[in-house]
DNA sequence: TCCATATTTGTAATAATTACAATTTTATAA
DNA sequence: TTATAAAATTGTAATTATTACAAATATGGA
C-alpha cells in the first residue's frame, strides 16, 4: 500500500527530500494509474494545497524521473503524460476517446537489430488505435 | 529512386495533389532519413522555395501523416519529427547527441497482453539511451 | 477569359514548458 | 532558542511549437 510513511520511505530511498508538496504528488500519479498530464495534476492537488504552484509540479516531477522515481510517456503529442509503473509495458492510446491502456509485452522476445553497443536506459512502446468500446460505439 | 516523377506518382497515389511544395517536402523528407523536425524541413527549403511559408510545411505535414505517406515520431519531447520510411522499425536517441538510429524489431514475435479486440493503426517503439560514439566519447 | 475551388501565405492566438528572481520553509550550528 | 545558510516553493514573464484564420495566389474547367 501506498501510505504516507511508504511514500516518504520511497521518495528517500530515491534521494528525494520528501516535502509535502512531494508526497501529495507522488501520491496522486501512484494512486491515479491514468497516466496524468501536468495539469490534471495541478487541477486535482490546488484543492488541498491552495498555495501550489504549477512551477513545483513541473520542476517535482523533473526530479522524480532525474531519480528514476516514475517515468514520462510522451504518447500524446501535446503534453507529456507521467507513469508511476516502474515495470516494463507499452501504452495504448484510443485516437477516439484519448484514454490510455497498459499492456505488457515480452521485451526479451524482441529481436532488436541494430542496437549492438547501444546503452538503454529507457523505452516507450506506444500504440494508437481504437479501443473496443469505441470500436462498438461506431457501429 | 525518388525522383521528381515518382514523387508526383507517389503524391497522386496517395489522393494528394502534387503542388511544388508538397513535391519539395516530400522529397526532402524520403531523402533525408534524419527524422527532421518541421523547422529543419522549413530551414531547408526556404533555400529553394524563398516564399515557403511554415504553416505550409505544418499543413502539408498533417496531409501527408493523415493520408498514410509519412508517419510522425514522437521520441522527441519539444517537437514532432517526421519519417519516410514505412516499414516496422523503432526509433533510438541518444540522450548525449540527440541523433535518432533506427533499429528493427519483429512485432509479430512480441507477445502483447491486454490488448485483444484493439485496432492498431500506428505504433510508435522508441528507445533512449547512450549511443556507442558517445559511449566512447565518455571514456 | 471568367469563375469556382484548392493551395499557400502571413499574422495573430494558443498552450505547454522553462527561466528566473523573490519568498518561504527547513535544517543546522552557535 | 536564535541566527544563518541552504533548499524548496511560488508567481510572473519569457520562450517556443503549433494552430486558427483570413487574405492572397494559383489551378483547372466551362
Amino acid at each position: 500500500m501506498d501510505t504516507i510513511q511508504n511514500i516518504t520511505l520511497k521518495l528517500t530511498e530515491h534521494n528525494i527530500k520528501p516535502s509535502l508538496q512531494r508526497i501529495k504528488i507522488y501520491e496522486y500519479i501512484s494512486k491515479n494509474l491514468i497516466h496524468p498530464a501536468v495539469d490534471t495534476i495541478y487541477e486535482e492537488l490546488i484543492k488541498e494545497i491552495p498555495t501550489l504552484s504549477k512551477t513545483t509540479v513541473y520542476n517535482t516531477l523533473k526530479l522524480f524521473e532525474k531519480q528514476n522515481l516514475i517515468r514520462s510517456v510522451n504518447i500524446d503529442e501535446t503534453e507529456i503524460r507521467y507513469d508511476a509503473r516502474k515495470d516494463t509495458h507499452g501504452h495504448f492510446i484510443c485516437t477516439e476517446c484519448g484514454k490510455i491502456f497498459d499492456f505488457n509485452y515480452n521485451y526479451n522476445k524482441i529481436k532488436i537489430n541494430g542496437l549492438k553497443e547501444f546503452e538503454i536506459t529507457q523505452q516507450n512502446f506506444n500504440i494508437k488505435g481504437i479501443c473496443p468500446e469505441c470500436k462498438n460505439n461506431k457501429k
